[in-house]
DNA sequence: TACCAGGATGCTA
DNA sequence: TAGCATCATGGT
Protein backbone atom coordinates (compact mmCIF):
# COMPACT_ATOMS: atom_id res chain seq x y z
CA UNK A 1 0.00 0.00 0.00
CA UNK A 2 1.44 2.97 -0.82
CA UNK A 3 -0.09 6.61 -0.18
CA UNK A 4 0.27 8.83 -3.15
CA UNK A 5 -0.71 12.03 -1.88
CA UNK A 6 -2.72 12.51 1.54
CA UNK A 7 -6.05 10.49 1.40
CA UNK A 8 -5.21 9.11 -1.91
CA UNK A 9 -3.82 5.56 -1.32
CA UNK A 10 -2.91 2.90 -4.14
CA UNK A 11 -3.18 -0.76 -2.95
CA UNK A 12 -0.97 -3.29 -4.46
CA UNK A 13 -1.78 -7.43 -4.18
CA UNK A 14 -0.96 -9.96 -6.53
CA UNK A 15 -2.00 -8.95 -10.14
CA UNK A 16 -4.29 -6.82 -8.83
CA UNK A 17 -4.47 -2.77 -7.88
CA UNK A 18 -6.99 -0.31 -5.99
CA UNK A 19 -7.09 3.11 -5.32
CA UNK A 20 -8.64 4.09 -2.34
CA UNK A 21 -9.70 7.76 -1.19
CA UNK A 22 -10.17 9.04 2.56
CA UNK A 23 -12.98 11.17 2.81
CA UNK A 24 -12.18 14.89 3.64
CA UNK A 25 -13.84 17.30 6.16
CA UNK A 26 -14.79 20.69 5.25
CA UNK A 27 -11.66 21.88 6.15
CA UNK A 28 -9.82 19.28 3.41
CA UNK A 29 -8.41 17.96 6.31
CA UNK A 30 -9.01 13.64 7.32
CA UNK A 31 -10.93 13.96 10.36
CA UNK A 32 -9.35 13.36 13.68
CA UNK A 33 -11.41 10.95 15.77
CA UNK A 34 -13.95 10.51 13.96
CA UNK A 35 -15.69 7.86 11.52
CA UNK A 36 -13.87 7.91 8.42
CA UNK A 37 -15.15 7.47 4.81
CA UNK A 38 -13.44 5.69 2.44
CA UNK A 39 -14.19 5.16 -1.46
CA UNK A 40 -13.25 2.34 -3.33
CA UNK A 41 -12.42 2.34 -7.02
CA UNK A 42 -13.68 -1.12 -8.27
CA UNK A 43 -16.73 -2.82 -9.53
CA UNK A 44 -18.78 -3.65 -6.47
CA UNK A 45 -18.43 -7.48 -7.50
CA UNK A 46 -14.70 -7.20 -7.27
CA UNK A 47 -14.90 -5.30 -3.87
CA UNK A 48 -16.83 -8.33 -2.32
CA UNK A 49 -15.03 -11.28 -4.15
CA UNK A 50 -11.47 -9.63 -3.36
CA UNK A 51 -11.21 -6.43 -1.47
CA UNK A 52 -14.07 -7.06 1.14
CA UNK A 53 -11.48 -9.97 2.79
CA UNK A 54 -8.51 -8.15 2.13
CA UNK A 55 -9.65 -5.38 4.08
CA UNK A 56 -10.86 -7.83 6.54
CA UNK A 57 -14.27 -5.70 6.54
CA UNK A 58 -16.52 -8.48 7.98
CA UNK A 59 -14.66 -8.66 11.23
CA UNK A 60 -16.53 -6.75 14.45
CA UNK A 61 -13.93 -5.06 15.57
CA UNK A 62 -16.01 -2.17 17.47
CA UNK A 63 -16.75 -5.60 19.73
CA UNK A 64 -12.83 -6.06 19.61
CA UNK A 65 -12.15 -2.26 20.87
CA UNK A 66 -14.80 -2.12 23.48
CA UNK A 67 -13.66 -4.91 25.13
CA UNK A 68 -9.84 -3.23 25.13
CA UNK A 69 -10.86 0.24 26.02
CA UNK A 70 -13.00 -2.03 29.24
CA UNK A 71 -10.29 -3.98 29.95
CA UNK A 72 -9.08 -1.31 33.09
CA UNK A 73 -5.38 -1.58 31.21
CA UNK A 74 -5.41 2.68 30.79
CA UNK A 75 -2.35 2.24 28.27
CA UNK A 76 -4.43 0.09 26.33
CA UNK A 77 -7.26 2.17 26.23
CA UNK A 78 -5.25 5.33 24.91
CA UNK A 79 -3.42 2.89 22.43
CA UNK A 80 -7.37 1.93 21.20
CA UNK A 81 -9.11 5.37 21.33
CA UNK A 82 -6.09 6.89 19.00
CA UNK A 83 -5.54 3.70 16.57
CA UNK A 84 -8.86 1.61 16.65
CA UNK A 85 -9.27 2.76 13.18
CA UNK A 86 -6.14 0.18 11.96
CA UNK A 87 -7.03 -3.26 10.09
CA UNK A 88 -5.29 -5.79 9.75
CA UNK A 89 -4.92 -6.77 6.01
CA UNK A 90 -5.27 -10.15 4.55
CA UNK A 91 -2.27 -10.23 2.22
CA UNK A 92 -0.93 -12.72 -0.05
CA UNK A 93 1.66 -15.22 2.34
CA UNK A 94 4.06 -15.44 -0.16
CA UNK A 95 4.32 -11.60 0.08
CA UNK A 96 4.65 -11.43 3.59
CA UNK A 97 7.04 -14.01 3.87
CA UNK A 98 9.55 -12.34 1.62
CA UNK A 99 8.91 -8.83 3.23
CA UNK A 100 9.06 -9.96 6.70
CA UNK A 101 12.49 -11.73 5.74
CA UNK A 102 13.55 -8.16 4.43
CA UNK A 103 11.92 -6.13 7.71
CA UNK A 104 14.65 -7.90 10.13
CA UNK A 105 17.30 -5.47 11.22
CA UNK A 106 15.81 -2.24 9.18
CA UNK A 107 14.30 0.45 9.58
CA UNK A 108 10.43 0.85 8.16
CA UNK A 109 11.69 3.62 4.93
CA UNK A 110 14.50 1.12 3.99
CA UNK A 111 11.87 -1.77 4.05
CA UNK A 112 9.65 0.04 1.86
CA UNK A 113 12.94 0.63 -0.52
CA UNK A 114 14.23 -2.90 -0.76
CA UNK A 115 10.79 -4.18 -1.20
CA UNK A 116 10.12 -1.46 -4.47
CA UNK A 117 13.50 -3.08 -5.56
CA UNK A 118 12.81 -5.71 -5.49
CA UNK A 119 9.40 -6.09 -7.01
CA UNK A 120 11.18 -3.99 -10.19
CA UNK A 121 13.81 -6.29 -10.87
CA UNK A 122 11.66 -9.29 -10.34
CA UNK A 123 8.09 -8.47 -10.79
CA UNK A 124 6.36 -7.95 -13.80
CA UNK A 125 5.25 -4.23 -14.73
CA UNK A 126 1.49 -3.35 -14.92
CA UNK A 127 -0.36 -0.17 -15.65
CA UNK A 128 -3.82 0.58 -15.05
CA UNK A 129 -6.44 3.64 -15.89
CA UNK A 130 -7.78 5.14 -13.03
CA UNK A 131 -10.54 7.80 -13.84
CA UNK A 132 -11.33 10.49 -10.74
CA UNK A 133 -13.40 13.93 -10.94
CA UNK A 134 -13.64 13.15 -14.87
CA UNK A 135 -9.87 12.90 -14.99
CA UNK A 136 -8.17 9.56 -16.88
CA UNK A 137 -5.00 8.68 -14.65
CA UNK A 138 -2.44 5.80 -15.82
CA UNK A 139 -1.26 4.22 -12.83
CA UNK A 140 2.29 1.90 -13.28
CA UNK A 141 3.09 -0.67 -11.10
CA UNK A 142 5.31 -3.85 -10.40
CA UNK A 143 4.04 -7.22 -9.59
CA UNK A 144 5.45 -8.88 -6.29
CA UNK A 145 7.76 -10.90 -7.62
CA UNK A 146 7.18 -14.71 -7.78
CA UNK A 147 9.44 -17.51 -5.93
CA UNK A 148 9.93 -19.21 -9.62
CA UNK A 149 11.48 -15.52 -10.89
CA UNK A 150 13.47 -15.17 -7.29
CA UNK A 151 14.74 -18.46 -7.84
CA UNK A 152 15.39 -18.53 -11.42
CA UNK A 153 17.52 -14.97 -10.97
CA UNK A 154 20.16 -17.18 -8.77
CA UNK A 155 21.73 -15.93 -5.41
CA UNK A 156 23.87 -13.17 -7.47
CA UNK A 157 20.64 -11.71 -8.74
CA UNK A 158 19.78 -10.09 -5.19
CA UNK A 159 23.75 -9.03 -4.34
CA UNK A 160 24.57 -5.96 -3.67
CA UNK A 161 25.47 -5.15 -7.13
CA UNK A 162 21.57 -5.46 -8.22
CA UNK A 163 20.95 -2.39 -6.64
CA UNK A 164 18.92 -3.85 -3.56
CA UNK A 165 20.72 -3.32 -0.07
CA UNK A 166 19.19 -6.75 1.34
CA UNK A 167 22.53 -7.09 2.78
CA UNK A 168 22.35 -10.83 4.38
CA UNK A 169 19.25 -11.55 3.80
CA UNK A 170 20.31 -11.61 0.40
CA UNK A 171 21.09 -15.35 0.83
CA UNK A 172 17.51 -15.90 3.09
CA UNK A 173 15.32 -14.75 0.21
CA UNK A 174 17.10 -17.42 -2.30
CA UNK A 175 17.29 -20.15 -0.19
CA UNK A 176 13.38 -19.49 1.04
CA UNK A 177 12.35 -18.83 -2.76
CA UNK A 178 13.79 -22.60 -3.63
CA UNK A 179 12.40 -23.93 -0.77
CA UNK A 180 8.95 -22.26 -1.38
CA UNK A 181 9.45 -23.69 -5.26
CA UNK A 182 9.71 -27.62 -3.80
CA UNK A 183 7.53 -27.36 -0.77
CA UNK A 184 5.10 -24.20 -0.14
CA UNK A 185 1.26 -25.33 -0.09
CA UNK A 186 -1.46 -22.80 -1.12
CA UNK A 187 -2.69 -19.98 1.00
CA UNK A 188 -5.98 -21.74 1.62
CA UNK A 189 -4.26 -24.95 3.08
CA UNK A 190 -1.94 -23.00 5.61
CA UNK A 191 -4.87 -21.08 6.75
CA UNK A 192 -6.99 -24.25 7.45
CA UNK A 193 -3.73 -25.42 9.55
CA UNK A 194 -3.98 -24.70 13.42
CA UNK A 195 -2.00 -22.11 14.61
CA UNK A 196 0.53 -24.41 16.36
CA UNK A 197 1.14 -26.51 12.88
CA UNK A 198 1.34 -23.17 10.47
CA UNK A 199 4.08 -21.51 12.45
CA UNK A 200 6.32 -24.66 12.79
CA UNK A 201 5.84 -25.10 8.72
CA UNK A 202 6.67 -21.20 8.17
CA UNK A 203 9.62 -22.13 10.85
CA UNK A 204 10.91 -24.48 8.03
CA UNK A 205 12.09 -21.65 5.78
CA UNK A 206 15.73 -20.07 6.05
CA UNK A 207 15.16 -16.64 7.35
CA UNK A 208 11.69 -16.90 9.22
CA UNK A 209 12.18 -17.19 12.75
CA UNK A 210 9.88 -16.84 15.37
CA UNK A 211 8.60 -13.20 15.17
CA UNK A 212 8.82 -13.01 11.18
CA UNK A 213 6.17 -16.39 11.46
CA UNK A 214 3.90 -14.38 13.78
CA UNK A 215 4.14 -11.46 11.29
CA UNK A 216 3.41 -13.85 8.19
CA UNK A 217 0.23 -15.60 10.30
CA UNK A 218 -1.14 -12.31 11.83
CA UNK A 219 -0.95 -10.09 7.80
CA UNK A 220 -1.33 -12.72 5.32
CA UNK A 221 -3.32 -15.89 6.81
CA UNK A 222 -5.88 -14.21 9.15
CA UNK A 223 -4.13 -15.56 12.94
CA UNK A 224 -5.58 -12.24 14.40
CA UNK A 225 -4.48 -14.19 17.82
CA UNK A 226 -0.78 -14.08 16.63
CA UNK A 227 1.12 -11.46 18.32
CA UNK A 228 4.61 -10.99 16.77
CA UNK A 229 7.14 -9.49 19.41
CA UNK A 230 9.87 -6.92 18.09
CA UNK A 231 12.28 -4.54 19.23
CA UNK A 232 9.19 -2.19 19.90
CA UNK A 233 7.05 -4.38 21.35
CA UNK A 234 9.98 -4.92 23.52
CA UNK A 235 9.90 -1.82 24.57
CA UNK A 236 6.55 -1.46 25.52
CA UNK A 237 6.33 -4.38 27.46
CA UNK A 238 9.52 -3.42 29.24
CA UNK A 239 7.66 0.13 29.98
CA UNK A 240 4.36 -0.50 30.56
CA UNK A 241 4.17 -3.75 32.32
CA UNK A 242 7.56 -5.29 33.65
CA UNK A 243 8.89 -1.97 35.62
CA UNK A 244 5.18 -0.57 36.26
CA UNK A 245 4.14 -3.99 38.04
CA UNK A 246 7.55 -4.51 39.59
CA UNK A 247 7.69 -1.01 40.89
CA UNK A 248 4.44 -1.36 42.23
CA UNK A 249 5.03 -4.32 43.42
CA UNK A 250 7.85 -3.04 45.83
CA UNK A 251 9.77 -6.41 46.34
CA UNK A 252 11.83 -6.78 43.50
CA UNK A 253 14.60 -5.45 42.13
CA UNK A 254 13.78 -3.98 38.56
CA UNK A 255 16.46 -5.30 36.43
CA UNK A 256 18.00 -3.69 33.19
CA UNK A 257 16.00 -4.12 29.88
CA UNK A 258 18.79 -6.46 28.61
CA UNK A 259 18.29 -8.56 30.98
CA UNK A 260 15.00 -9.94 30.11
CA UNK A 261 15.09 -13.11 27.95
CA UNK A 262 12.54 -13.82 25.31
CA UNK A 263 10.95 -16.46 27.66
CA UNK A 264 10.55 -12.90 30.13
CA UNK A 265 8.69 -10.97 26.97
CA UNK A 266 6.56 -14.10 25.99
CA UNK A 267 5.71 -13.98 30.00
CA UNK A 268 4.56 -10.47 29.76
CA UNK A 269 2.39 -11.21 27.00
CA UNK A 270 0.95 -13.97 27.96
CA UNK A 271 0.01 -12.33 31.47
CA UNK A 272 -0.91 -8.89 30.13
CA UNK A 273 -2.33 -9.77 26.46
CA UNK A 274 -4.12 -12.83 26.93
CA UNK A 275 -7.04 -11.41 27.63
CA UNK A 276 -7.44 -10.39 24.05
CA UNK A 277 -7.24 -13.41 22.98
CA UNK A 278 -8.43 -14.37 20.11
CA UNK A 279 -7.87 -11.10 19.04
CA UNK A 280 -4.31 -10.31 20.13
CA UNK A 281 -2.96 -9.68 17.04
CA UNK A 282 -4.86 -6.46 16.55
CA UNK A 283 -4.49 -4.91 20.09
CA UNK A 284 -0.55 -5.36 18.69
CA UNK A 285 -1.27 -3.20 15.96
CA UNK A 286 -2.80 -0.62 18.36
CA UNK A 287 0.19 -0.04 20.35
CA UNK A 288 2.88 -0.48 17.66
CA UNK A 289 1.31 2.00 16.33
CA UNK A 290 1.29 4.35 19.15
CA UNK A 291 5.13 3.35 19.65
CA UNK A 292 6.12 4.31 16.34
CA UNK A 293 4.32 7.01 16.15
C1' DT B 1 32.36 7.43 15.12
C1' DA B 2 29.15 4.68 17.48
C1' DC B 3 24.86 2.86 17.68
C1' DC B 4 20.42 1.10 16.10
C1' DA B 5 16.94 -0.96 13.02
C1' DG B 6 9.34 -4.65 12.95
C1' DG B 7 15.87 -10.83 13.80
C1' DA B 8 17.80 -15.30 12.33
C1' DT B 9 21.44 -18.39 12.37
C1' DG B 10 25.11 -21.21 13.97
C1' DC B 11 28.31 -22.19 17.49
C1' DT B 12 29.43 -23.20 22.34
C1' DA B 13 28.85 -24.61 27.03
C1' DT C 1 18.36 -25.58 25.75
C1' DA C 2 20.13 -20.99 26.71
C1' DG C 3 23.35 -17.54 25.74
C1' DC C 4 26.21 -15.39 22.63
C1' DA C 5 28.65 -13.45 18.40
C1' DT C 6 27.91 -12.58 13.85
C1' DC C 7 25.61 -11.41 9.85
C1' DA C 8 25.09 -6.29 5.63
C1' DT C 9 23.40 -1.99 5.03
C1' DG C 10 21.44 2.60 5.68
C1' DG C 11 20.24 6.14 8.77
C1' DT C 12 20.92 9.22 12.77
Amino acid sequence: MYEREPGVFDVYSGERYLRVIEECNEDNAVSEGRPRKYTFFCSGTEFDLYWRRYFDLDRDYASIVHGAVESGDTYIAGACRKYSGIRILHQDIWEMMISFIISQQKQIPSIRKCIEGLCERYGTEKSTSVERNGIKETVKWYTFPTAEAIAAGGLAGLDGQSGLSLGYRQRYIYETAVQYLDRGIANDALEAMAYDGAKKYLLSFTGIGEKVANCILLFGAGFVDAFPIDTHIKDILYREYYVKYTANNGKETILPQEKLTQADYEGLTKENFGRYSPNRGIVQQWIFAAEIE
